[in-house]
DNA sequence: CAATTTGTTGATAACGTTTTCATTGAGATT
DNA sequence: AATCTCAATGAAAACGTTATCAACAAATTG
């Protein structure tokens, strides 16, 4: 019951190590009978291949770091769920790199491509981990795929939502139903997520011919917390908002909690729509209307982006943008004169 | 620019391989003189010492893998959050095993473990996933701690709650504030958790003198959903119960939707109490009352534990129980008569 | 029948570290 | 002065793979 190398297999079944490898990784190389010899051999002596040798000697460690801020965020959740899967279809293990927005964790697990620990990375934020030279370019850097939180570099695999237009949809839906006083609750306005949401928003007022007013936006942080706060501001302002724009639908249920608190009935007396449409939407009550993102394409494409990139590949398209639509429930009706 | 191995920087220090390698991990045994050198020579060309040089060497990945079986729960993903957090600590890397229940993966991200990929498993499963014969004694095993659902299998580091204690403290409450009709409603009944949340109900009813009904027990699956069909046959029920003790917050939150959909209010026509006091618990309409899971706590001893098993550290307690706590707030109330 | 191709295999050399062991020289002890 | 100790270093051997290259037999071709 020691633990088997390559060389007992080899010697247990009568052929070299390199055999051994070929029987594994290239089995249709090696011919039917010592095939067989092999693997009975292999499953004697219970060996599995020892991933350091392989990997130092290939110089792949088959691993993927997701950079992401809060695994505890059920759309970051969802994200590297599918990530998850799509690695594991492909033989690929997925490190977790849980950053809480901390920078000097972003970049240590930035490092460990360096270090060979991974070969590549996908990156949930808009700050780039490395040191760069105004002359790098993009083919100095590992494979990385920039997602949800676009950082500023040409050339950069990118898996994108468009956040301004999904934002002006919300607003029109808003508006549609005959609502002029809608106030925004956003998320972290550090994120390029928020503050295209926040202009999606400007646009669809602007659109619309209603003038834009600061006392109706109010920062939040993408959290439940900041969603209840936040409300709180906009309903003592003298004149409160008919409609709130959630920036995550986390802000959306902390801001049905204060309408509740205040004893205002959603949709009756007030209008809202969140933005996500994760697990919880759908039971709110009432159940929230909200932007849908495609969480699990999300993370498909990333990963096909970065495997692509590993395998150098040529890629056609570096800059993916996927749907993002509204899905209406009973969270948002027509304003009562 | 090209990645610098550890002899480029002896060759750029005038210092051996094995030195500079001292430098980096033993800095105390080489002189002060020779330490700046080398130091200097490190900076000089980037280097970051290779993984899988050092691993296949010291037989150490620096890496542990959590199996689990869905990141994208809000319990589950607490702990994990937790654990990377401590691991990072301490200089470990957290492989994500998202298993999506699937025992090929489980035992897939289990392997890791003997193929070196990591250094050990903490497991949230009651299954083992390894093969044992009956002889199989636990210092065979390689460094594991399993929490949350406890497996049948003596000397086996745990990090657990009680969850039997937990639920008949759940349905005191209940009981304390004169409701008698208690409605259950399980998670997944093929997890240890959940049997245990039963029986704590059923002890909790008994020692009261409550006669158990067995159609006041609905089974669900730890998921929204569940809570809500759950819910729903419930009150279909001739006599319907007056509370409602949901073996997680998810259930609760289904279950909340279903009592509004229904007309019913809570507290007032029936009492509603969860189970994990996930971060959406307090922000519930109205504020879900709960039994909250230390769960920073569930993902620290975790890490301890296998660190300790790791370091082949002696382990004095290797079964820790941690406190769990009635969180009350607004969804349970006195029975209207 | 000789020449060439094809299909399997083995020997061997990396991959980049760390660690053991031996060596050196300087300072301390006899 | 001769020996000993000790700190600092280097040489070299692993760790467990895989890939290159050469070798050999068998099969095909001219």
């Amino acid at each position: 019951m020691l633990k088997a190398g390559i060389k007992q297999v080899a010697k247990l079944s009568g052929v070299s190590p390199a055999t051994v490898s070929r029987t594994l990784s290239n089995p249709e190389i090696v011919s039917a009978a010592t095939r067989e010899k092999v693997l009975k051999a292999i499953d004697e002596c219970g060996y599995t291949p020892n991933r350091f040798g392989a990997s130092l000697r290939t110089q792949k460690s088959g691993s993927i770091v997701v950079i992401i801020p809060d695994i505890t965020n059920a759309f970051n959740a969802g994200i590297i769920r599918s990530i998850e899967d799509e690695a594991a279809k492909v033989g690929y293990s997925v490190l977790l790199g849980d950053t809480q927005r901390d920078p000097v964790k972003v970049r240590h697990y930035a490092s460990m491509v360096r270090s060979g620990q991974v070969d590549g990375i996908i990156l949930f934020s808009q700050h780039l981990p490395f040191d760069i030279t105004p002359e790098t370019t993009i083919d100095q850097l590992p494979p990385l795929v920039n997602s949800c939180e676009p950082l500023d570099l040409d050339g950069v695999c990118q898996v994108m939502v468009n956040n301004v237009a999904a934002a002006k949809e919300a607003v029109n839906h808003l508006i549609s139903l005959g609502h002029k006083r809608i106030g925004a609750i956003t998320g972290n306005m550090d994120t390029p997520s928020s503050n295209d949401r926040l202009t999606g928003y400007k646009q669809a007022l602007a659109q619309a011919g209603i003038e834009f007013d600061a006392n109706l936006v109010t920062n939040g942080n993408y959290l439940i917390e900041s969603g209840k706060t936040a409300t709180e501001q906009l309903l003592a302002l003298s004149e409160r908002p008919t409609a709130l724009f959630c920036f995550s639908d986390n802000i959306a249920f902390g801001a049905m909690s204060a309408l509740h608190d205040a004893g205002l009935k959603v949709p009756d007396d007030i209008s809202v729509v969140g933005f996500d449409d994760t697990e919880y939407a759908a039971f709110m009550t009432p159940a929230l209307t909200t932007m849908h993102q495609p969480l699990k394409e999300i993370g498909k494409n990333c990963m096909a982006l970065l495997l692509a990139q590993i395998e150098k590949r040529p890629i056609s398209q570096r800059c993916i943008e996927l749907p993002i639509k509204l899905q209406v429930r009973r969270s948002t009706a027509q304003l009562q004169q």
